[in-house]
DNA sequence: TTCCTCAATGAGACCGGTCTCTTTCAGATT
DNA sequence: AATCTGAAAGAGACCGGTCTCATTGAGGAA
């Protein structure tokens, strides 16, 4: 069912049937009627593919995040698409697994598809050819949690230096020395040298601040502390492993998500660890598991669907015709302290914990 | 940049550049180079929207679920996306927050999109006209954990009738008589009467397997602990709140997802609970958190990534042409114990059980 | 040599909308 | 009465692909 048929229906002109489904231009009452009732018999659907072609708009907004799993992103996921249906959006969603070239064909395809914008969280911030191709077709493009300094666009992200500097901070003043920051994050030698090494942008920040406030407390060798590679959960799990079983293993360790948390936290509890006697744990993202553990788990709450909800907004006032020059939004974070932190055990104490570590329950 | 202006440039026909561009009909290895470079040499990036409008395919396939944030459909939805993306499908992913209104505007946006199939977890299956409008547009329609009977479409479920039998039953076992089976749906009257006022059908699967076990044990009036409405974290709380400080509360919760175990064991803890002691509680779907609390708690473990992948199988298998008769898929369920559950409270303890309740920590 | 076949290419219709450009004509203006 | 104005409707181009059908010519069969 088409507008001409429709029209032909109704006896008037294919012109004119599509002004009145379409509801441009000026009909008379008369007409209008005799079309919507024709319309309504035919079991007229418009075709959203053809109106998209002749218009250049589809209405429709493409998503590219990590993990679709990770509750981080399905809350700013679900902030997003929010925001874009009441704004009368499509969200086309894609799942990139923190894959550059998953990523690149998402991006592709989407472009493809004509949407008339994008948010992306981008997996990389070294590899960004195909998102300045995005700026190039013409359509706006807001990063979602991690900025690239290198591209002109809007992004929206929590202040993930500010919250690291202090989290490590009050773990330094617990007394803490040994504090590893372990995140999903990778590189070729799976070992952190530089900053520059890091292609996430949050948790670029995060290391920094990271890093600051070790170097503020005259700790040595904070970059050491830096883990990378916890990607799933079975990674994670060898990573944490790794970790508890060092000679000199961390008396605190800072997730850099709640899967990460969550894993670091169930092998602490299987090798018998308890915390924080053991082990302080903080994590980022207050995901609704960590208030109900025992202990709760101390975390820096970051206004997630808050983050979906500003990128989509921004999106879309571009595509409504905002012209104000790129904005890099930062939200808040709060921390909020719960039982799994605690003061460092003191040294003479960690021969006993190891000998409990060597023979896990 | 169009087909029409690489022919040019190439020096050949329209219908030629859009041969070797589409990757369709038959060209000599001379002329497609020639294409193929000035088509790299203009940027050329095909219209995928043109494309769909003349082939009617999309490549695209539609899913609406009821709340992306819960990790049960975000769980799901990775496994369709994850399968989708392997066949050379995007997926639109809508969310409908359970409200019926949203999910029929959802289904008439995605059929205006001309996807070419969707994946629905339906609101209510009492108002499926929107669903039928489906299998009239031509388009395969695949029921995601929530089957309707009356609709002849592929459906892929958990066998929740046998799942929520089976544990009541061993809470039956475990001495429990007053057993609450607490979910998020509603009816008008926020009271449960029969089974066809609930318009959710795995819901009402479980519920059944629930009565039947109840009525094996000759437990009377089975259907007064049926507790609807807990939809969302206010509402979950209230409606446990209410539960705990009945006069006789019950001893045992079922959580129909893992939102509301979430607020239950929250709650109870707050009110200085003790689980398995004072209430033993079971959760459908094995969500992350459930075995890092203390106690951990007893899920009914759905193959949720599976549930996903399944549907979408199915759906793109009818894209594919297969003809089969439709099929409902039940997908196994496994009980894991977990230390939630325990036996029921002696009697003569609820008075000084109550006396707690009323003085809460 | 002549006829046939088939690969390679071109011309142009088509998908289902939007939108510009015209035409028509009722009512207001002078 | 003649002119002007603008609302209402129609005709047809257009968006950017796909695809059918027609045309050409090289190589094989008879």
């Amino acid at each position: 069912m088409t507008v001409a048929d429709v029209a032909r229906a109704a006896g008037v002109s294919k012109a004119t049937a599509a002004r009145v489904l379409g509801g441009y231009g000026t009909v008379s009452d008369r007409v209008r009627a005799a079309v919507l009732s024709a319309a309504k018999a035919l079991d007229y659907r418009p075709n959203e593919l053809a109106r998209s072609m002749t218009t250049g708009r589809s209405g429709t907004i493409g998503v590219v995040v990590g993990d679709i799993e990770n509750p981080f992103f399905s809350s700013a996921v679900r902030g997003i698409a929010d925001v874009a249906r009441l704004a009368g959006f499509n969200v086309i969603l894609t799942n990139s697994g923190e894959e550059i070239a998953a990523e690149k064909a998402a991006v592709k395809t989407l472009v493809a598809k004509r949407v008339d914008g994008l948010i992306v969280s981008p997996a990389r911030d070294s590899d960004i050819e195909h998102l300045r191709d995005i700026e190039r077709s013409g359509r706006p493009l807001v990063l979602l949690d991690r900025a690239v300094e290198s591209l002109r666009v809007d992004a929206v992200t929590a202040d993930d230096f500010q919250a690291c500097e202090a989290v490590t901070r009050l773990l330094i003043d617990e007394g803490h020395r040994r504090i590893v920051y372990l995140t999903a994050c990778d590189t070729p030698g799976h070992r952190f040298e530089t900053l520059d090494d890091l292609y996430t942008g949050s948790v670029r920040a995060r290391v920094a601040g990271f890093l600051k406030a070790g170097a503020e407390a005259g700790i040595e060798a904070m970059g050491g502390f830096v883990k990378l590679g916890a990607l799933g959960a079975e990674r994670t799990r060898a990573q944490a492993r790794d970790l508890f079983e060092a000679a000199l293993p961390p008396t605190a360790i800072i997730a850099s998500d709640s899967l990460i948390a969550l894993e670091v936290f169930r092998l602490a509890r299987e090798l018998g660890l308890q915390l924080p006697r053991d082990l302080s744990l903080v994590c980022f993202h207050d995901a609704d598991w960590t208030s109900v553990t025992s202990p709760p788990v101390t975390v820096i709450r970051q206004p997630v669907y808050r983050i979906g909800e500003t990128a989509a907004r921004l999106l879309i006032g571009r595509l409504k015709g905002e012209g104000n020059a790129p904005a890099h939004v930062v939200l808040d974070t709060t921390l909020i302290a719960r039982g799994s932190v605690g003061p460092a055990p003191a040294e003479g104490r960690s021969g006993a914990r190891e000998t409990r570590l060597r023979h896990p329950v």
